[in-house]
DNA sequence: AACGTTTGTGGGAACGTTCCCATTTATGCC
DNA sequence: GGCATAAATGGGAACGTTCCCACAAACGTT
């Protein structure tokens, strides 16, 4: 029988009224510290007589500790705030994701506000969050040009950045640099020579980086890029679209093209597709990230994952202590994860 | 020594000590009383020499309510927890969105769990909600087959449904039937006859009524539905394009298809452009829900929007005073969006 | 001028935990 | 068995609010 669902229906019976500790304490004849400290999940479990007795005298009467009595008096509230641009974004709903299952792990719980793009909502975002009692934050919001870490530094806000760093402050990212090398070595493998690319934000270092690590490869495949190769975009789908339309308008077009990430590269699979060429015959067409959707496209994208559940880990772990680790910036590794979208130049 | 308290200590050091009720009120020179009744937002907000000036000081101060000490007085946290199957659903994203915004206006926090798409998983995620505090659910899961509502109804938990109903609880929705008939009537207004459904679960009642609506349109018009122009899906990408595949499969097959979600017709969409068909050219194409990607396909997919602002501040309206809800199922009004990917029969 | 009625105030007891501290009880050692 | 030490226990004071209550001051009304 499923133990849950009988907790549910005891729970019922209690229906009203709050099973608080002294009730327990009462119900196993010690004191209420006695029943605190034995359900204190942070101390080593013991295995005596009566913690055996209270724990099954505390679940039979469906005893849930009140987060917050334990909050007030604990100082800590047990939950992370994370601050994303927008959920519908899926990369930041799949981040968020881990992140949750990550502080479930840790005996946390997290819980999320949104800039909805506008760069400047994360302060009220932070507030809203910091207003809530968080412990600390995760932010995947980082720019370049903001100074709102330095205001969380002063006020000793915990905090940590997440698939974005800003190169100083605490954060936990993919290996971009090494994803945008593996994704362009994976066009050169193939045969290609002109190979473009579709940039994103300069404030972004996620962007850069990866940048970077186009660039990376062509040195060392001792591959030229053409200036007109290099077209930006703001990481919209649109934009990507854009970008890809500009590219394959030029004279000598490229034969490949590395997008700064999956939302781009669906624009630009669009815009190849309505120019009236193939993907992957004509185009060879490489993302980034792995959003669910992708694998399932008409022609299903070549990207390269990102271990978003490890980024999670590790942004949690920084967060709540770890300081035996020196290195500001945890990186994990991507994978290339090869689809329909890339062939050999014919 | 636990590097944990070190840290902790360090911040506190860092941020200062936490300014409290009972610092603003000796500040003040009042008592902790009457600043708590100043600064309480439910009460009318009293412009009197001591209210402005003790809110002057409180802001001064940088005072925080402490969220914690007052859900502990008050014995609610004024914070919702919401439960869908996914935030990578864009649908659901959607959702969570607007239900956190709505929460806000309302004083409210929003706070979100998922089930993973197990069904099962429901009652985990509602448990730590619950553990957490909060005040209400709002399940976005809902299925016929469960018995998880009147779970939550026997144990007295105030919850509302939201985009699904089961009949019997409180819900907020769209009016699916009147979505799934404006698709179809779109279609046959564009001269379509032989049009095919790509349809969804049975448990789901949005699935089952926006099936209903296209039954209604077909039947208004006088139109003979063959019943191998229906085929089922599971709601995902790939079920939208096998079902369309086989759609495809038919002698005479339909010149359209209304696709139960955005996300089938997705798939459906790729399955008929692998099959060398055009979208509008040889099958029109109707989605439903309008997330933020199908407006930006090769071929901008029609679609039915549905105003999720309108839902999630029903269902928050709904779950707060329980006095005024006459109507047990609360509906708000879908619109037709017609793109590229439907145009009139040749 | 005496009397209810409103309005504003402060004191202090909750709310359910945790955790310090003083006990009591069990354990180990000679 | 005696004694030191470790382990388990209970009492009770916090944590920061809210809110009931009592009281005081201002305001009309007769």
């Amino acid at each position: 029988m499923d133990t849950r669902r009988v907790n549910i229906i005891q729970a019922k019976s209690h229906r009203g009224k709050r099973v608080t500790l002294h009730d327990v304490a009462a119900a196993a004849d010690v004191s209420k510290s006695t029943v605190s400290r034995i359900l204190d999940e942070r101390l080593p479990r013991s295995e005596s007589e009566t913690a055996r007795r209270v724990r099954q005298i505390a679940a039979d009467m469906g005893y849930m500790r009140d987060v917050s009595a334990a909050s007030l008096r604990r100082g800590k509230t047990s939950t992370v705030g994370v601050i994303v641009p927008r959920l519908t974004d899926t990369v930041m709903a799949m981040l968020y994701e881990e992140l949750a299952r990550a502080a479930a792990r840790m005996g946390q719980f997290a819980i999320v506000a949104t800039t909805d793009d506008k760069p400047e909502a994360v302060r009220s975002a932070a507030e809203l969050l910091l207003h809530r009692g968080v412990d600390g934050l995760v932010l995947a919001t980082a720019r370049d040009d903001d100074s709102f870490q330095d205001e969380l530094e002063a006020r000793g806000v915990p905090f940590v950045l997440a698939v974005r760093t800003d190169g100083r402050s605490p954060s936990s990212v993919g290996d971009d640099r090494l994803g945008g090398y593996l994704a362009t070595r994976h066009l050169i493998d193939l045969g290609h020579r002109r190979i473009g690319l579709i940039s994103g934000p300069e404030y972004a270092s996620n962007s850069r980086l990866r940048k970077q690590g186009f660039y990376d490869a062509m040195a060392e495949a001792g591959l030229p890029v053409a200036p007109e190769w290099v077209k930006p975009s703001t990481f919209g789908i649109d934009s990507g679209a854009e970008a890809a339309t500009r590219l394959m308008a030029l004279t000598n077009r490229p034969t490949a093209v590395f997008a700064i990430n999956d939302n781009t590269a669906i624009g630009a699979m669009s815009a190849i597709l309505r120019l009236g060429l193939s993907v992957p015959d004509d185009v060879s067409l490489v993302g980034y990230n792995d959003i669910p959707i992708v694998r399932l496209l008409p022609t299903p994208l070549s990207t390269v994952r990102v271990p978003f559940d490890q980024i999670a880990a590790a942004a949690l772990d920084q967060l709540s202590d770890n300081a035996n680790d020196l290195s500001v910036v945890r990186m994990a590794t991507p994978t290339l994860i090869p689809r329909k979208s890339t062939a050999s130049i014919r």
